[in-house]
DNA sequence: GCCAACGTTGGC
DNA sequence: GCCAACGTTGGC
């Protein structure tokens, strides 16, 4: 089992919305990017551990767990021409872009601020940490079970 | 809203 | 296949 963070904009879709979705359960659509594709369709499991990270809000942070029920799929929004995530290089034939399937798990007591964790110097590897910019990115078992403990500080 | 960082595109 | 230009992300 392996543990990842998505970052997702709340004012699109938090946490409170995937623990209201249908089965508290959603498709992870809209990924464009092929270093997080990458990581979906080549290491993720379903029973992955999945942080959810809110990002460009007022205090980006990690406030949740979630867990990848069901492994890569094609991401139908890349064929639909009045989708944001429209990919019109994309083809059925030849599909470029997947999603998994995430389910809601637990709202962390505390949320963990992007501050907190750049100020956490047992935090290194992160890439959260570093270039901000990779919008699926591995986590490793310790600063997991790091990031929980501040969570509960 | 600004801007730095970085990924992607496309001309050569 | 290199690399400059461009677009996007995301923290502040």
């Amino acid at each position: 089992m392996a543990y990842w963070l998505f970052k997702t904009e709340p004012d699109a879709y938090s946490l409170d919305d995937l623990k209201n979705a249908p089965e508290q359960s959603t498709f992870w659509e809209g990924i464009r990017n092929y270093q997080a594709r990458n990581f979906m369709r080549d290491q993720m499991q379903v029973g992955d551990k999945v942080f959810i990270y809110h990002s460009s809000c007022k205090v980006p942070a990690v406030v949740g767990i979630a867990k990848v029920t069901e492994g890569a799929q094609t991401d139908p929004y890349q064929f639909d021409a009045s989708s944001d995530y429209y990919d019109p290089k994309s083809s059925p034939e030849n599909p470029r872009w997947i999603g998994v399937t995430v389910q809601y798990v637990e709202q962390l007591p505390s949320q963990v601020t992007l501050k907190a964790i750049k100020a956490e110097d047992a935090i290194t590897e992160l890439a959260l940490k570093k270039a901000g910019r990779l919008s699926i990115m591995p986590v490793t078992e310790t600063e997991w079970l790091h990031i929980i403990a501040m969570s509960k500080r």
